[in-house]
DNA sequence: CCATCTTTGTGCACGCGTTCACAAAGACAT
DNA sequence: ATGTCTTTGTGAACGCGTGCACAAAGATGG
């Protein structure tokens, strides 16, 4: 599924673009694996091909941090992965909450990549007496009654939503009431938030989706013989996969 | 966030914008529920409201698909829902198969979303060979070296990954080798295919990476008073997601 | 049948993001 | 030093997506 965030498209955080940040991430994972193998210094163009971008891109995300490559050589590996980090904020601690011990929230407390990158499950929370107490990923389970003392005490500021839709919004509530800015939605809900805290959400159901879009619309243009790279433009003799109206008219 | 997609600018799908398909599965969902509640019309402004998408975005959305709306009345909930499934593929179905039946795995194939909209689970499939035959959401895991002869014995197109990472490229391999064209990616792995498969990414790690960039710049700015006029004043518009920014991944 | 009211469908302008293409900058050899 | 070679950093153009604002279309009432 896709993610959609709430935010405001007029407060570019500092100068880098939203696209930017959603790359970040990218880089620093590739960064980070030729930091593993000891690699000293990286090219756009390599760096590029391992993070799966056009390297004109990477040249111009990298832009927005600060001139940190060296022309003729290429970027400092060990520096870009502290820029990057520090710049992403994964120098310092943040400590995590999931609301809803169900599967999804269960393999997300499993989930490796946390603990990782600064990030820190710091209480798992639901809603049923039954799961109180229980261990999960090493963590005790706690009941949804202390949620608002469970986040205060940690200090956290990130939640994670893993419940049925029905409750999303009550949880998203009250957790933001009790201070959570930054949310990240698996509910399949349209949360509502006031101004300043932020929502991502991560729709398994809408991803399938949009496969099946594409998929569809694969399977209709099968008279297209040996994939010619470019399909002109307009297809007008376009027509819906099963026969039926095809309907659209482009603007 | 957490898309990425094998993007074809020249091959825009056909005519409908790429931002637009991913969010009809969002009014779908909204025109479901309208449906369940027997509402037989809604304006554009209502079912915007619902969906936290801008009214006039909805209707240039809708006008891509055709002229389904009556001026003055609205949309006519039961064929908005039909139209939509229609031009999204689900109304036929769609047999999927997860890969990596770990925690993450096991959770999605229990996940009732899948089964809800035209997709169903028609295997589990594991490396494991502790793994094979054990039941996990009523479903039989099978071992991987079968995994040819389960793609084509029932005609599967798309595939879940849930593996770890370092075997994400082989199984991907082999799927596409074996005939699948569409692939949801949930390793934190950035896998090349061939053109005419489409990729979509979903990556936990990075979604809390990008809060956690939001988090700190909103944990900077409290106490400066540098330029920004925009950071004081946030914007009028109220809840919703009112931007999308997938996060473009490569071929 | 005409007037009015509601809501759609869209032309238009604007801004963000991507890509190209190249000058500037540094490394390196001679 | 000077020239050559590599690679960065970015100006500029372009295309996509968004949102405004309004005319067209139909409903509704008199």
């Amino acid at each position: 599924m896709a993610t959609g965030r709430t935010h405001r498209p007029a407060t570019r955080s500092r100068g880098i673009p939203e696209a930017t940040v959603a790359r970040l991430p990218l880089y620093l994972r590739a960064l980070t694996a030729l930091s593993e193998r000891s690699v000293p210094t990286v090219s756009s163009e390599e760096l590029a091909a391992a993070a799966g971008v056009n390297s004109a891109k990477l040249r111009k995300d990298f832009s927005y941090l600060g001139s940190y490559g060296t022309r003729g050589v290429g970027y400092d590996v060990e520096y870009l992965v502290y820029q990057i980090s520090r710049e992403l904020g994964l120098t310092q601690d943040w400590p995590v909450v999931i609301v809803g011990i169900g599967n999804l929230g269960a393999a997300l407390a499993n989930y490796g990549g946390f603990a990782s990158r600064g990030f820190r499950v710091a209480a798992l929370i639901d809603a049923d007496p039954a799961m109180t107490g229980r261990q999960v990923a090493g963590i005790a389970v706690q009941h949804s009654d202390d949620l608002e003392k469970i986040i205060s005490d940690n200090g956290v500021s990130i939640g994670v939503i893993t419940t049925p839709p029905g409750v999303a919004q009550q949880v998203c509530d009250r957790l933001v009431a009790a201070g959570v800015t930054s949310i990240l939605n698996f509910a399949p809900t349209v949360l509502s938030v006031p101004d300043g805290v932020d929502v991502r959400k991560v729709d398994l159901s809408i991803e399938l989706q949009i496969l099946a879009f594409h998929e569809q619309r694969k399977a209709g243009e099968e008279h297209e013989g040996t994939a010619p790279p470019v399909a002109a433009h307009q297809d007008s003799s376009e027509q819906g996969p099963d026969g039926d109206v095809p309907a659209v008219m482009p603007a």
